[in-house]
DNA sequence: AATGAATGAGACTTCATTCAT
DNA sequence: CATGAATGAAGTCTCATTCAT
């Protein structure tokens, strides 16, 4: 039935000019709605209203309160891609992308608190739009890791695996300077996780002399 | 109205041996529940006919319905915290510790699904109940990689972040297992995931001679 | 999913004596409310407001606004074929049992115009629940009749059709008699109908001398 | 507001030639709409869609959903009344006409299915079209039955009583071969129900010698 | 200690109709 | 003559919570 894939739905409705301002709008506002209350606790109503609509409106562009919200998943995706890839562009290799990705990263979840805890809600929303976005990403990154693997500048190990272990501490770090109060500069944060990332655990060797 | 604080509030209700009994039948009711619907969709009338009790008996218990998902949220930190306990008692040193953990971890996940997405829902629900979920977690963690530290057994920097991103690589891939198709099978996420948390993405040095 | 067929379902909920009290007060209710506003025009909040509950009660016995007109096309079902059969119970052949049946029916619908109406409007609403109102109706007249054509009182024919020819003039005297205006007393509209029931169109033969 | 008598409106609206295939269009896409779905689930927004218009168009041509479906409710007047004239036109006698109009008249619902039910449907949508439709059917029809009592061909009694009778008899027929699911050949059931209306329920006399 | 009927606020969604273009 | 985006009232249904028994 509704198992429209994600990444095809674009959201229909009205196709002018005016339509499109107007779908901007709801979006907009159905970002905020949803990133300060949660999905439940989100009502269409609140969505028109901050976008200055009627209710009716709404449904011209989506179908139900579910649809915006994988819409808004979708976004998500597409924006935040769209800034890594930039952010790590000039990384000479491999090292200096994850540290400058990291950054990036948790610049981005700070800058867009609403849409990542919509994409963490995703999870218990809409589960297909959730594996999708994950996936998607951890498929990108794990690409790369790949091809560091190939250049000697990754150790060996399945690609897949790595980036997902890579993506659960950007997260989960995302989520501790989100919602949590202790957190430290994000330099340092920066710091102690780019050096786990690149090291292990592991002490370093004694210099050799 | 006053925010009882996690930690404290474990259920009040009649006390006598057949009121233990009931209060037992509804929590666990109610992990199913939440656990299979998720907070929003769970309904306490479907909790109290899990539970085999008329729906009013619920509030003899918990005053409402967050209070009951709380209520859960300890009981998940309790259980877990007990349990990798007892997994890493053995190990010998803090790599075999991390490696016995991380696998303990994965298992009980797999085991423990309600829980483990009553835990992860918690963010939305209890955003407080879920930071304490997890400071008491990194907490106890940080302890231990502090004490590591100490030892030489663990590179140097902030325990508190080291055992965020130990804590986030260990969720991602419990919420993998959980949610998601493309499984590989446990033994080999482990083994990557735990070389990666042992010597980091750097490449082994080459053999020296 | 929804085929409960009709004459099983007789409205789940509450079964206290309290209970069957307030679906009483339902039933009866919605009888009203559908009857003079139709099924469209009709709420639920009409409804509870004629019955004295508040609306949620509504949905303790019957899961939506359809189920509970399935009730009342039921109830009309069985309250008129009894009424029919116990007017008919002392006609001495089935040519009393015709005059008297129908005027039974015509002062019946006249006194119940409000089911009356939810049985025509059932076509619209619950094509399978009036399906069986009439296939039921019509089986147990036919049956009556084939009884009367083996005793030689009916003329030879599908007594399945000539149930349904008659059901037919009846229910069409019976709407005029309630929707509109121009209906002559009934006992001569009677007279006029029974007599073509009887001897049907053609002239009475001459008296033979 | 103002009850415009039925017979009287026809649509306003644009007048041009354009302007009455438009109608056309709208009148029509009508008739599949409410006839597959019932006035209150059909919708001006598919209507419109069947035509091929815009929404904002049906308003140039009808003020309101009642309007058209009472222009629909006309509409199958005159075309039934046509055809059947047509039908019996022939006829050389009454009890010939009989047969031949009920006959046409069967054949014409199954032909015409969503014009039938929607003059059935008149009568819980617009109960006033509704009485128009059918004291006009019978007035022309208890005409014809009068002349033909003038004649000796037709039993006495009140003709406009006869002509309720026998159109209920129809419309009770066309109805069971529209929406039920047992319907006989209609040969067989037009057998059956016209030597009902012939010779009414009464076993024949018999034969006298 | 338990029951379970009753409550009522609130949510999503539909759709006839309007109006600026 | 036509368009189609926008409106907003109204309706059905859910469910946490209460309370009399």
């Amino acid at each position: 039935m509704e198992t429209t894939k994600p990444g095809l739905t674009s959201g229909s409705g009205p196709a002018t000019e005016r339509g499109e301002r107007t779908r901007r709008k709801l979006l907009s506002a159905a970002e905020g709605e949803f990133g300060e209350k949660g999905f439940h606790n989100a009502s269409i109503s609140s969505i028109t209203q901050r976008a200055g609509v009627a209710q009716g409106t709404f449904y011209l562009y989506y179908r139900s309160k579910e649809e915006i919200f994988r819409a808004l998943v979708e976004h998500m995706n597409r924006t935040m891609r769209r800034h890594l890839s930039e952010a790590i562009e000039g990384a000479s290799n491999r090292a200096e992308a994850e540290r400058i990705g990291l950054e990036a990263f948790l610049r981005f979840c700070r800058d867009h608190e609403d849409l990542f805890r919509i994409v963490m809600e995703s999870q218990f929303v809409d589960p297909e739009a959730h594996r999708w976005y994950f996936q998607t990403l951890a498929g990108g990154y794990a690409e790369r890791l790949r091809a560091a693997q190939a250049q000697g500048e990754v150790r060996t190990g399945d690609p897949y695996t790595q980036a997902l272990a890579l993506i659960g501490i950007a997260f989960f770090m995302g989520q501790r300077h989100r919602i949590w109060d202790d957190s430290p500069p994000i330099e340092q944060a920066l710091e102690t996780a780019t050096n786990l990332i690149h090291r292990g655990l592991c002490p370093e060797p004694p210099p050799q002399g």
